[in-house]
DNA sequence: GTTCTAGAAC
DNA sequence: GTTCTAGAAC
């Protein structure tokens, strides 16, 4: 049974549009924003410059009041200048810094870190995921090809679906690694039936040898010593 | 992930 | 000279 609707609060065609304009509008604020910050940057080098000596990389501060960088989409999913639409068991946001005309991410309002910590019983909230992000760019109705799909080694924390139209016109779109995470086998299609093997762990903290689960890292190393034959304690 | 920027490449 | 790219950010 789908629990998704057509409700006044989801995906009309008018509030797609209405949320559309509001990534226009804010886009265009966010770089002047970036302007605004870089000309006062470079005012206050030239101001340094008059004082030879006194230059210094400018300290940065490493989290916010929102956490670490890598766990930014937990605010972003609450934040209503992102936030496209929410049911009972997902959020889509608009991405912030797209990487096309249209980039959203879904996300399950349940908390799950990654691929890899997907079991199967979570099949029907990722099928969910896929299903209501086909009806928002079926709603949008912007004539764009989209891909649906997960980076195979993302970088924000919080399981995420990229929705991306195909035309990659967007400002935001800057490195090599933007082009390949999304054109290459990077980019995991949701449809895609390879896509189980993306959710296999890892990372099984054993022992290389005999399987003996370990903890630490000072601990595997003190036991991988069991394994060196006629161990005299010596390297190289 | 982004920002910033030094040094490479053009 | 300008443009591009890769690495640090503790
Ligand atoms: N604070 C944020 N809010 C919303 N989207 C973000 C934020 N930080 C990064 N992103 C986007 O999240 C995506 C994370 O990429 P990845 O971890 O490779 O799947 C990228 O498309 C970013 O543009
Ligand atoms: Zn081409």
């Amino acid at each position: 049974m789908c629990v998704f609707m057509f409700t006044s609060n989801s995906l009309t065609k008018t509030n797609c549009i209405k949320y559309l304009l509001q990534t226009t509008a804010r886009f265009s604020h966010q770089r002047a924003h970036q302007q605004a910050v870089r000309g006062m940057a470079t005012n206050k080098r030239k101001n340094e410059d008059d004082k030879p000596g006194t230059k210094k990389p400018a300290s940065r501060t490493v989290t916010s009041a929102s956490g670490p960088w890598n766990q930014g989409l937990k605010a972003s999913m609450n934040d209503p200048g992102l936030r496209v639409m929410a049911d009972d068991q997902c959020v889509i946001i608009r991405d912030k810094y797209p990487k096309a005309r249209y980039h959203f991410l879904v996300l399950p309002k349940r908390s799950i870190p990654n691929l890899k910590k997907l079991v199967p019983n979570d099949i029907p909230l990722l099928t969910h995921m896929y299903d209501i992000s086909k009806e928002l760019t079926a709603a949008l109705d912007t004539g764009l090809e989209f891909r649906y799909g997960y980076h195979a080694v993302p970088s924000m924390s919080l399981l995420h679906l990229h929705v991306v139209s195909q035309d990659f016109d967007s400002p935001c779109l800057k490195t090599k690694k933007h082009w390949n995470s999304f054109n290459t086998e990077y980019f995991i299609d949701a449809e895609d039936e390879k896509f189980i093997l993306a959710t296999k762990e890892l990372y099984v903290d054993k022992c290389h040898k005999c399987s003996k689960p370990f903890s630490t890292i000072p601990a595997l190393k003190s036991h991988l010593v069991s394994h060196i034959p006629n161990n005299t304690n010596k390297s190289q």
